[in-house]
RNA sequence: GGGGGCUUAGCUCAGCGGAAGAGCGCCUGCCUUACAAGCAGGAGGUCGUUGGUUCGAACCCAGCAGCCCCCA
């Protein structure tokens, strides 16, 4: 077999679709096998692939490709979520584009109309997950908006209103002018926004002084009813009671006292607007002031507003008002202050507090089985001070404003009577019975025309997906699923409702454990975004190194708790590692008599391995164990570097090195067996690391494996204890460290690879006995003549390097520069006096040696005897060099 | 205003109680027939700062400074 240059675009996709053949992906609920399970965060059917998802779903892809390898029965659940308002937003803006609106089309044929695009475009980020590599099961795919799905909703909606968990009312709410929409608090992004401080006066009804107010956003003194101060605020107290004169509109302001007031800011009074302030609003319920509401659904100024203001924008108004202000001798002082805006998260415009009536969620009953399921680890979160961020949420919730002023997504299941009376149901039949026995006659029902927010499906995903609310064999398989894996910037929006409505709904919680990703920063740490074109996007890097190297860069960069900087140079560097793998293989292939899977069946004779095989595997036993307890833990760094440690830093630039001189030196079943050895060794590694390098891996297990298994169907690895020798570890370390030193002091006085001079050792203890055996592998890997024994007689003129256990010299009449070597030397002398030093302090203490563990005392000992017999060597090779 | 995170080699980051690690970059040799996307050798760090705990601190605690994030 000739194997070509590595190159991932020969063979990524081919594999993916070997998978989708062989049905791999698929779950099987009734697998006798312990099951594992994920639900994919859903992706945006607007969405486009992003370097977030690809690591979130990378790390998900390593854990359900780990979890299969190890025996379980795996499920990974993929699919989209309808995104309610981004979607509605992008269908509106190509009508706009037609001159057409949605409200030209009516609702039923907008509707039709989003469809169309879903079916068009929404599946774009599936291809590109794909892409990716990932083992979701393909055949359970779910959208928000399937059948089954919205069952699940229209059900939750109709327990939690029986449950009275859910109800009605007219509540200022955060208002999106440009999408037309209610948006809950987490929608909201607050942003620094630079704006003004408009100092105002009101006269005072009875007096001819005036009250000095501030306020950034003038334009809604129009609805001002109210001044009010802090209660024990004595600037104020006199002024209970007074009246003060709202200027432009000459409304009477009732001045109140509240606690709630901040006396510390501005001037300490303030403007009270129900209609357009959080704050205000229940202020103005406490103190049964009157609420006006200025706004109409676009942003613009309605009647309330008075002219000559109505009909114009919000920003409009504030202008004509600061104008008017001005004109009138009300405006004390305008200065530049920057202060928090609230922003739509869909559309960045500035968010409008509102009153209208909506639908809300009673979270406080609901988040408290949450709160404790954290408490309590039924829940765990990866790293876990993210569970400080739930908890903070969690126990200040506010209830869910969850209706949506749009017409993509779950309609609200409740119809309305003529008289406004309010019935909930399944469906519009169950309405209707439900209209007979009330009304006793046929009535027209009015369906509320408002949706969901798009997480109150999503907060159902885990078991809805599943099947929920029917009793399927999937959910009994599958449910609780094992983690989640996502942002820290959705465990509000999503995490604790899905935790809330697991609890709710099924009585348990929605999974173990959850994962929490890192954000994905540029190379100096900006955050990646379209506007500031710094996005580094996944399908270019697949492009360019192949999908398992920008793979590979993901893991090896998760380390718990901190961004991760990525550029092309990180994944250039892993595409690196990609193609020393293939060359591993590519040396087999023509190092062994027998590339096939001969070698596979073959067990290794722990009896007929030397030193060096038995170093190797045991290394491999260590590795593997650190790794699979690595992602145990979600350590999906320390999984990628161990690995890569090995496969390059221990397989490859030694055991391979050393095979090169095994398969010459040995014979017969010897040497079969190390090339048992070198080819379990490797295949074991592909299998280990499979789950972060699937294509690469599979590829190469097929052409070393000519039955046609595939990688993705074989198991952990899992070495036995035999493979763990510690005498042969030590050994092989001393022979590194040889070959090490005769490669440095080589260096050190550039000696040519060839130049015949020899290695000596003067050893200290009858183990060097073992490394003399090794003659062969110094002579070639350090490139020397030969390598001797001293006889206790050292050579004149030698370059030296002191070691635990031994001197190594290497004799160099006539290259040496004895000046240069004597100051080597005295520098590694001084280094040793210096712990020597240390040693001793720390022995002569008292404290130290009561108080340190005993094995901390007994190595402090032996070390110092050990550096203390090495400062001995190094001084007597100094004054034999002297002596020259 | 409340909370959280980070500060270790030129850069990006591991380590988190017993003599400082990796990758990239840099310097020096090498086309040694698996791999120049490579091999070998090397230089480079008072582990932000000040105190405290400890026999011992990059690691634990507190203050300070500088960056970053979340919430109000």
């Amino acid at each position: 077999m000739k194997i070509e240059d590595y190159d991932p675009k020969n063979f990524e996709k081919d594999i993916y679709e070997k998978w989708l053949e062989a049905g791999v992906f698929a779950a099987e609920d009734s697998s006798e096998r312990e099951k594992f399970s994920m639900v994919i965060p859903p992706p945006n059917v607007t969405g486009t692939l992003h370097m977030g998802h690809a690591l979130n779903c990378t790390l998900q892809d390593v854990l359900a490709r780990w979890r299969n390898l190890q025996g379980y029965e795996v499920l990974w659940l993929p699919g989209t979520d309808h995104a309610g308002i981004a979607t509605q937003n992008v269908v509106e803006r190509q009508l706009a584009e037609e001159g057409s609106s949605r409200e030209e089309l009516g609702r039923e044929k907008f509707l039709d109309r989003v469809w169309e695009w879903k079916q068009e475009y929404g599946d774009q980020i599936i291809h590109q997950l794909k892409a990716l590599g990932v083992s979701c099961d393909w055949s359970r795919e779910r959208f928000t908006l399937d059948e089954g799905l919205s069952r699940a909703v229209t059900e939750v909606f109709i327990r939690l209103y029986e449950d009275e968990l859910i109800y009605q009312g007219d509540y200022i709410v955060n208002w999106c002018p440009r999408c037309h929409t209610a948006l809950s608090d987490v929608e909201v992004e607050h942003q620094e926004v630079d704006g003004h401080w408009y100092h105002i006066k009101y006269p005072l009804l009875n007096s001819d002084d005036y009250l000095h107010i501030a306020t950034t956003r003038p334009e809604t003194m129009l609805g001002d009813t109210a001044v009010a101060f802090h209660l024990r605020d004595e600037r104020y107290t006199h002024l209970e009671g007074e009246k003060a004169l709202l200027p432009l509109v000459e409304r009477e302001l009732p001045v109140v006292a509240d606690d709630r007031v901040d006396p510390d800011f501005g001037s300490g009074l303030v403007k009270i607007t129900p209609g357009h302030d959080d704050l205000d609003f229940r202020i103005g319920e406490d103190h049964g002031l009157e609420l006006i509401n200025l706004l109409n659904e676009d942003g613009t100024y309605n009647q309330n507003a008075g002219q000559p203001y109505a009909g114009l924008d919000r920003y409009e108004v504030r202008e004509k008002v600061v104008e008017d202000l001005k004109q009138q001798d009300y405006l004390l002082e305008i200065e530049p202050y920057s202060h928090d805006v609230g922003h739509c998260y869909r559309c960045d415009t500035e968010i409008e507090p509102y009153v209208s009536k909506q639908w809300f969620v009673s979270m406080e009953p609901l988040a408290e089985p949450a709160i404790e399921a954290v408490k309590d680890d039924e829940v765990q979160f990866y790293p876990e001070r993210w569970e400080k961020t739930y908890f903070e949420w969690m126990e200040n919730i506010r209830d869910w404003c969850i209706s949506r002023q749009i017409w993509w997504g779950h309609r609200i299941p409740v119809w309305y009577g003529p008289d406004g009376e309010t019935i909930v149901a399944r469906s519009e039949e169950e309405a209707e019975e439900k209209a007979q026995e009330i009304y006793g006659k046929q009535v027209d029902l009015e369906q509320d025309s408002d949706v969901l927010d798009t997480w109150f499906s999503s907060a159902l995903w885990p078991f809805s997906t599943l099947g929920w609310p029917e009793d399927t064999a999937d959910l009994e398989a599958f449910y609780p699923t094992d983690v989640l894996s996502t942002g820290f910037d959705i465990i509000y929006f999503w995490v604790a409702r899905m935790i809330m409505m697991g609890y709710y709904c099924m009585d348990e919680r929605p999974f173990d454990d959850v994962y929490i990703h890192a954000l994905i920063r540029t190379e100096s740490g900006e955050k990646m975004s379209k506007s500031l074109g710094n996005v580094i996007d996944p399908l270019d890097v697949i492009d360019e190194y192949g999908c398992d190297a920008l793979r590979f860069t993901l893991c090896a960069l998760a380390a718990q708790g901190r961004d991760i900087r990525l550029s092309y140079d990180r994944v250039k560097g892993f595409r690196n590692f990609a193609n020393k793998i293939w060359n591993a293989v590519r040396y087999l292939d023509f190092a062994l008599d027998d590339p096939t899977a001969q070698y596979l069946v073959e067990p290794i004779e722990i009896e007929h391995c030397s030193a060096i095989e038995k170093w190797i595997l045991g290394r491999f036993k260590e590795r593997m164990e650190a790794a699979t307890e690595a992602l145990e833990n979600y350590n999906f760094d320390r999984y990628a570097d161990n690995l890569y440690q090995f496969f390059w830093h221990e397989y490859c630039d030694w055991y391979i090195e050393f095979s090169k001189i095994r398969l010459d030196v040995s014979a017969g079943e010897e040497q079969r067996n190390v090339e048992r050895v070198l080819y379990r060794v490797l295949v074991e590694s592909l299998k280990a690391l499979h789950p972060v390098m699937p294509h690469l891996t599979e590829e190469l297990y097929g052409r070393l494996n000519p039955n046609g298994k595939l990688i993705i169907n074989t198991e952990w690895p899992s070495p036995p204890e035999q493979w763990l020798d510690q005498k042969s570890l030590a050994v092989v370390e001393q022979l590194q460290e040889v070959i090490r030193s005769g490669r440095h002091l080589k260096k050190e006085f550039n000696v040519q690879r060839s130049s015949g001079v020899s290695l000596l050792i003067d050893p200290e203890e009858q183990a060097s006995q073992k490394l003399l055996e090794m003659e062969p592998y110094v002579q070639k890997l350090v490139g020397v003549e030969s390598f001797e024994l001293t006889d206790g007689q050292q050579p004149k003129l030698c370059s030296t390097e002191v070691l635990d256990f031994g001197t190594i010299l290497l004799p160099l009449a006539g290259v040496i520069d004895v000046q240069k070597e004597t100051e080597r030397l005295q520098s590694d002398l001084a280094d040793r006096q210096q712990r020597i030093e240390e040693l001793n302090q720390r022995l002569e203490n008292p404290q130290f040696l009561e108080n340190a563990p005993l094995g901390v005392i007994e190595e402090s000992k032996e070390e110092l005897l050990e550096v203390e017999d090495e400062v001995e060597r190094l001084e007597q090779t100094i004054s034999l060099l002297q002596k020259e």
